[in-house]
RNA sequence: GCCGGCGUAGCUCAGGGGUAGAGCAACUGAUUCGUAAUCAGUAGGUCCACAGUUCGAUUCUGUGCGCCGGCACCA
């Protein structure tokens, strides 16, 4: 007879099988009404599994975080309903939650519209006013194909056929209505509320394999309550605002045009930009202990033979050949195999070790037409490059280092919070289990050295050594890895890198490959999103601009101009034959941060108005202080007085 | 690369089988004004490209290119 332990500790004894929606009702009304699911020994459940032993139950609440998954997941059996109630002869296949939503994935011909979506909504609102209950069934495998298959169903019928012999087969029936599903499932239909919205199209391969059928995906949102739906929405439309492609146009600080596609053409403040960081950069690399280095951008063939690029990467370079030669060049997609030439030049000893080559690599990759993205996905592209000669002793200390300036610069950047991915050996491999084993150690090492927490990423590190990955998040939610650190004994080995070790033998050298940025023209159109335009003063394109009211105040506002310049400031004068008031607009759409108005008073008394962006208030003050003080405010951060690196 | 959508002035967009329109920006003139748009005027287009249908195509059809959203890719 079941006793039931509570998450207050309390237990309650029944004298029979009972299910969660008994304990519920036994515990209360409020409980009864508000119960979804529930958590059985750890495990979700629906509240309708019979429990026959003790066992701890916590139930799952419409308040709780699990809930939006179950409300999302049962948005999407709702929508694969009303999908095929409309348009009959669709095809089901799978249909997850994911973050914000959800999404199914449908095999039809004829491709859906966004025109559908008020068809289909209407439909799932009217499934949801229905309140089927779900209504779990367990079935015979071979039962189950067989069924699928006599309905048409042939991606679940192949989906069956693929479970492990030892899964259960369970369907969920709402009303007529059934679908192959693990669970668990809320009460009812209902209980999926009307907080949700269709919102994209999308192809999509049939098990994530482009080899296989293209399918039709909706993708869905769904919400606790229509107050949540609609913070989302408006979230979204935010995000838009600060979508690093509008932002570049609105700040006149890059353009990309159709001869040359996935090149960046960057303006004067575009570049001003991305030399204020690059600068910033080859300080803290300079004072980290890197050697800075340059290599030859066209390199020929032979070297990309040996590194193994031509084999695997070959579909991805950009090849040239010169009129009358015979000789294939490629761009370089990359520089290790260049910093390696560096490295073989005259003999390395173990003193030179840990070795640290840096370099503002300019790479080329022919990368798919439907990857690129803005200035974040390009074919043409620099990475703040670094190759770490070292041995394996090395790899942990010289990874916990580089986590600490990776963790500094993000900061400095306005990155506080980062994710980090822990990329493991993957099926197909090179290299000794031995040597995987001591990689990967010493990565788990550094990163409890320098005291972060990473997720693990199973399967995913490169063919030769695991690999640690640093991701930001852009504005609409998309995740971006910009740094990395990847272990590699396989390049030194196959280019021949080697020094004298301490007991005078030739030993190889252990390779780490790294970059915080990942690319410049990634990371600037992550910043851009970050500050959505708004750049502290430091790293503002265009500091400061210096209006007037009155022309009578053109030579004082040069004057201050002149002022603001000496002290290193990017500054411009406004002295157009406009009011006040369009100068502040103008200059505050350009987001400009710092606007020093002057007319005759500042004139008279050598002062300037200041107006920060984003503020109304202005402060007048003495231009000798106005120039102190900006100064100082932009002062980059690992320059600040008690901050040197 | 694949699926879908889109491509009209510098920008944001409207329109539509009879060779195009708005607002902003630009330019000219007037205005000298105290913190988010002063007024008036002028100029600006191979309606992405090519082919087809048509008396006639920017509009319809096809192909290509590019962009956008996904998917796949991302040493």
């Amino acid at each position: 007879m079941p006793a039931i332990t509570l998450p207050d500790g309390s237990v309650r004894q029944f004298d029979a099988p009972v299910t969660g929606t008994d304990v519920a009702a036994a515990i209360g009304p409020g409980l009864a009404r508000a119960a979804l699911a529930m958590k059985l020994d750890g495990r979700e459940v629906d509240l309708s599994t019979l429990i026959e032993r003790d066992a701890s139950i916590v139930f799952i609440t419409r308040r709780d975080p699990e809930a939006l998954e179950l409300i999302r997941h049962d948005a999407a059996h709702v929508l694969a309903e009303a999908v095929q109630a409309l348009y009959p002869g669709t095809q089901v296949t799978i249909g997850p939650s994911i973050e914000n939503g959800f999404y199914y994935d449908f095999a039809r011909n004829e491709p859906f519209t966004p025109e559908d979506f008020p068809a289909i909504e209407a439909k799932m609102r009217e499934i949801v006013g229905r309140g089927e209950k779900f209504v779990r069934e367990e079935v015979d495998r071979d039962e189950a194909i067989t069924f699928f298959q006599d309905k048409g169903e042939k991606y679940k019928a192949q989906l069956i056929q693929d479970l492990p012999g030892t899964e259960t087969i369970s369907l969920y029936k709402q009303g007529e209505w059934l679908d192959l599903c693990r669970g668990p499932h809320m009460r009812s239909t209902a209980d999926v509320g009307t907080a949700f919205k269709l919102m994209k199209v999308a192809g999509a391969y049939w098990r994530g394999d482009h080899r296989n059928a293209m399918l039709s995906r909706i993708y869905g949102t769904a919400w606790r309550d229509q107050k949540e739906l609609d913070a989302y929405l408006h979230q979204l439309e935010e995000a838009e605002r600060r979508d690093h492609r509008k932002i570049g146009k609105e700040m006149d600080l890059f353009h990309i045009q159709e001869e040359a596609v996935g090149s960046i053409f960057w303006h004067p403040k575009g570049w001003k930009l991305y030399r204020t960081v690059e600068a910033y950069m080859r300080r803290r690399l300079d004072a980290n202990g890197y050697q800075e280095v340059k290599t030859p951008q066209l390199v020929d063939r032979s070297l990309w033979e040996k590194s193994g690029h031509w084999d695997n990467y070959r579909q991805n370079m950009f090849i040239t050949q010169v009129q009358d030669e015979d000789k294939f060049l490629a761009l370089k997609p990359m520089n290790c195999p260049c910093h390696i030439q560096i490295f073989r030049q005259g003999m390395r000893s173990y003193r030179e070790l840990p070795l640290r080559m840096a370099e503002f690599g300019s790479c080329h990759r022919y990368e798919p037409s439907g990857a690129l993205h803005g200035i974040m996905r390009v074919r043409a592209f620099t990475q703040d490059d670094a190759h770490i000669f070292c041995t394996e002793e090395q790899i942990a200390p010289e990874t916990a280092r580089f986590i600490t300036l990776l963790s500094q610069i993000y900061a400095d950047f306005g990155f506080p919070d980062f994710r980090i991915k822990f990329s493991d050996r993957p099926e197909a491999r090179i290299g000794s289990d031995d040597l995987w084993d001591h990689a990967e150690q010493a990565l788990r090492e550094a990163c409890a050295i320098a005291g972060v927490a990473y997720e693990l990423n199973p399967g995913e590190g490169a063919f030769y050594g695991p690999k640690l990955e640093f991701v930001l998040r852009d504005a609409i939610g998309r995740d971006w890895q910009c740094g990395t650190l990847q272990v590699d004994p396989n390049l030194p080995e196959r280019l021949d890198a080697e020094y004298v070790g301490e007991d005078g033998a030739r030993h190889r050298p252990m390779m780490l490959h790294r970059a915080i940025l990942g690319s410049f023209e990634r990371f600037l159109g992550i910043l851009i999103e970050q500050y959505a335009g708004r750049f502290p003063l430091w790293l503002a394109p265009v500091q400061a601009v210096v209006a007037t009211i009155v022309s009578d105040a053109d030579d004082y506002a040069r004057e201050v101009a002149a002022a603001f310049a000496r002290a290193g400031l990017a500054v411009e004068t406004d002295l157009s034959n406009q009011k006040i008031n369009a100068k502040v607009r103008e200059h505050s759409l350009a987001h400009v941060p710092v606007l020093a108005v002057v007319g005759r008073k500042e004139a008279e008394s050598r002062t300037v108005a200041l107006r920060r962006l984003g503020s109304q208030a202005q402060e007048v003050v003495s231009l000798d202080e106005a120039v102190a003080r900006l100064a100082s405010e932009a002062t980059p951060p690992d320059l600040k007085p008690g901050n040197m690196a």
